[in-house]
DNA sequence: GCCGTTTTCGGCCCGACTGTTTTCAGTCG
C-alpha cells in the first residue's frame, strides 16, 4: 500500500508518545505531535511530492531534521528513529499512554519497576497489589488504573456534534439553574461545530464555583464524579459521555470562553502573541504584570492582541491567525444566507413526505427554491425512480409549483454513478429536469486510480450540475471511499459542477478540509441537507457549522444566490 | 526539534485537581 500523509503523521504521533516514555526533551515531543497535526491536515501529498522527486515546501515547524524525516518515510516507508525506539519498548507499553490518569512518568514507572508490558499485565498487577507499592502510586491509584482499564474496553466513541448538542442543551439548562450564575455558554469542539465531540466542555459564570460545581454533580444523569473543585468539575455521564465544567467570575467570562473553547493549538498561538507583546494570557484575562487588560469579552481580548475577533470554526490553527493579522479572515457564511435546498428526498423513493410537504417544511425553514431529488432505479431498496416514475414525478412537481406560495420547486435526481463512471438513466430520461445531482452508492472499495476514473467520468456528463457527498464516508461508521479528492476537485472547478456539502449529521461530506479544498481550486460548494422528512431541514445549521470551518463564505456557494441566478448556473452548462 | 522587528542560543502556554505527600509531582485540558 502507498503511504499517504496520514500514515506519516500517526508515525509521528507514535514517535512522540515513545519519546515522551524515554522522558526526552518536552519540547522535542511536542515538534513531534505538532508536526503530526500539520501532516494530518496537509492538502499537498506529502509522499507523491518526494516521489516525484520535487523539493518539499517551507512548513511551520518542520524543520531540516523533520523535513529529512519526511523524505526518509516517502522513499522508504519507515522512520530509522521510530523502528530504533520501538526495538527499545515494547508495543503495549505506549498502550497504556491511552488510559486517563496513567502519563508518560507513571507507565514508565510502570515498566520499568513491575516489567508491565500490556494492559492484561497491568490489570493483574493491579489486582495483586502490586501497584501500591511503588514510590508515588497509593491504594487509589491501583483501583482506578483497574477502571482505566475497564472502561477502555468498552469506551464510547466521539459522538456526533448532533448528539452532542443535545446533551449540551440539556446540561446548559440544569447550570443555568444553579445558585449566582450569570452566564452559561457551550465550549471546545461543541462551540467550533466539530463534527464529532470527545468530551463536552461548559463555562459558567458565578462568584461561588464550589456551589456550581456541586450542582453539576447533582444533574440526574451523572454517573461518576472524575475531579470536583471550587473552579472545576469533570463528571462522567450515564452514556459515558465526559462532560468538563469550568467556572470564573464574570469578569474574566470573555477570557475563560477563549481559553475553553481552543482548540489547544490556537490557544497556544494567543499565549505566544501574548508573549511577544510582554503580556501574559490565560483564562482569567490578558495581563500587564498584575494589571487586566482585557478579559470581559473575546472582542475585547482579541483587539489588545491586535487581532480581529476570529470565529471559533476557524480557530484550529490552519492559518486563521495569520489571515487575523493581515485582516483577511473570511466573512463566514451564516444560515440566514442559505436561500435554497438543492437536494431533498420524498415519499415518491426512501424520504417520508409529499412532495407538497417537504416544500412547505422547506419554506418554514426560510428556504425560497427547492430542488426535489429522489434515488434513481438501481437504489431499488431506496425505491428509486425509472424514467417512466421520473416522468410521473417531474409532472406532479410542476403540478405542486402550481398551488404554492413562497417557494419554488425545481424537478431533479440524485442519479447513481455506475461502476465505469455511466448514470443511472439515459440522457433523454435526465434532459428534461433543471439539477442532475451525480452520486456514489456502491462499489465502494474500488482502487484509488478506479474510482477516481469513476468520478471523473461522471463529472464529464452534460446535464450533472452537483456531486454529491464527494468523499462517501458515515461518520464512525463508514471510511470515506479512496479517492483523488484533489483532482475530483479540479475537474469539478473545470466542469463548472458544484461540491455538494451534504449537511446529514452522520455524513457531512465534504468535510472541512475538503471545503477548504475546493475553495483554494475556486470550486462552488453548495450545501443541501439531503432531507427524507420533514424536520431535517433543521441539519442545514450542521451543514453552515462545516462551512464555516472549511472558510467557506457567501460568494463560495452556490445555494446563497437567489433563484435567477441558481437558474442561469444550471442552464449555463448546457450551451457550451 | 523549531525558531528569530530583542535572540543562531535559549527560550518554548498556563492553571486546576488528585493523590501521595507534609510541599509537590503528575496529569489533564
Amino acid at each position: 500500500m502507498p503511504k499517504t500523509n496520514a500514515d506519516l503523521a500517526a508515525a509521528f504521533e507514535q514517535t512522540a508518545d515513545l519519546l515522551e516514555l524515554q522522558e526526552a526533551n518536552p519540547f522535542r515531543v511536542r515538534a513531534y505531535r505538532n508536526a503530526a497535526r500539520l501532516v494530518g491536515e496537509l492538502k499537498l501529498d506529502l509522499v507523491a511530492q518526494v516521489e516525484a522527486g520535487r523539493p518539499l515546501p517551507k512548513l511551520p515547524g518542520i524543520g531540516a531534521d523533520l523535513a529529512g524525516k519526511i523524505e526518509e518515510f516517502a522513499h522508504s516507508g519507515h522512520l530509522a528513529l521510530l523502528d530504533r525506539l520501538r526495538r527499545q519498548i515494547p508495543s503495549g507499553v505506549a498502550e497504556m499512554l491511552q488510559l486517563p490518569g496513567l502519563g508518560p512518568k507513571r507507565v514508565r514507572a510502570l515498566y520499568e519497576e513491575l516489567h508491565v508490558t500490556s494492559l492484561a499485565q497491568l490489570a493483574r498487577a493491579a489486582r495483586d497489589g502490586r501497584i501500591r507499592a511503588l514510590p508515588g502510586f497509593g491504594a487509589r491509584t491501583e483501583a482506578s488504573i483497574l477502571d482505566a482499564i475497564d472502561a477502555h474496553s468498552h469506551r464510547p466513541q466521539r459522538l456526533k456534534l448532533v448528539a452532542a448538542s443535545q446533551y449540551a442543551a440539556a446540561l446548559l439548562d440544569w447550570l443555568r439553574k444553579a445558585p449566582g450564575v450569570s452566564e452559561v455558554a457551550p465550549a471546545g469542539s461543541l462551540r467550533r461545530a466539530r463534527e464529532t465531540v470527545g468530551d463536552l466542555d461548559l463555562l459558567a459564570c458565578a462568584p461561588d464555583g464550589a456551589a456550581v460545581c456541586r450542582h453539576l454533580l447533582a444533574y440526574p444523569e451523572v454517573a461518576e464524579v472524575r475531579a470536583s473543585g471550587g473552579k472545576r468539575a469533570t463528571v462522567l455521564l450515564q452514556s459515558g459521555l465526559q462532560v468538563d465544567l469550568r467556572v470564573v467570575p464574570t469578569a474574566s467570562f470573555g477570557a475563560a470562553l477563549l481559553y475553553f473553547t481552543g482548540s489547544k493549538a490556537h490557544n497556544i498561538r494567543l499565549r505566544t502573541l501574548a508573549i511577544e507583546r510582554g503580556l501574559k494570557l490565560n483564562e482569567y484575562g490578558l495581563f500587564a504584570g498584575r494589571r487586566t487588560v482585557a478579559a470581559a469579552t473575546e472582542e475585547e481580548v482579541y483587539r489588545a492582541l491586535d487581532l480581529p475577533w476570529i470565529a471559533p470554526e476557524l480557530r484550529e490553527d490552519r492559518g486563521e491567525i495569520e489571515a487575523a493579522l493581515k485582516n483577511r479572515l473570511p466573512a463566514l457564511i451564516e444560515r440566514a444566507d442559505l436561500a435554497g435546498d438543492l437536494h431533498v428526498h420524498t415519499d415518491w423513493s426512501d424520504g417520508t413526505a409529499s412532495i407538497a410537504a417537504m416544500a412547505r417544511a422547506a419554506k418554514a425553514h426560510g428556504l425560497s427554491y427547492l430542488a426535489i431529488s429522489d434515488h434513481s432505479r438501481r437504489l431499488t431498496v431506496a425505491n428509486g425512480l425509472d424514467p417512466q416514475r421520473l416522468a410521473r414525478q417531474c409532472a406532479e412537481v410542476e403540478k405542486a409549483n402550481g398551488k404554492l406560495d413562497g417557494i419554488e420547486l425545481l424537478t431533479g435526481i440524485e442519479v447513481d454513478v455506475l461502476e465505469d463512471g455511466s448514470l443511472d438513466l439515459p440522457d433523454k430520461a435526465l434532459a428534461p429536469l433543471d439539477v442532475v445531482i451525480a452520486a456514489v452508492h456502491s462499489k465502494f472499495g474500488l482502487s484509488r486510480a478506479a474510482q477516481t476514473r469513476r468520478i471523473l467520468a461522471a463529472l464529464d456528463h452534460p446535464k450533472v450540475r452537483i456531486l454529491a457527498h464527494p468523499v462517501g464516508r458515515l461518520i464512525d461508521k463508514r471510511e470515506p471511499y479512496d479517492v483523488d479528492l484533489l483532482a475530483v476537485i479540479r475537474k469539478c472547478k473545470a466542469r463548472d459542477v458544484a461540491l455538494e456539502l451534504n449537511a446529514h449529521p452522520e455524513r457531512l461530506d465534504l468535510t472541512d478540509l475538503g471545503c477548504r479544498m475546493a475553495k483554494d481550486e475556486g470550486a462552488k460548494v453548495v450545501i443541501n441537507s439531503d432531507a427524507h422528512a420533514e424536520h431535517e431541514y433543521d441539519n442545514l445549521e450542521f451543514g453552515i457549522g462545516q462551512a464555516r470551518r472549511g472558510w467557506l463564505e457567501k460568494g463560495d456557494l452556490i445555494n446563497t444566490q437567489p433563484l435567477r441566478r441558481v437558474r442561469a448556473w444550471l442552464a449555463g452548462k448546457e450551451s457550451r
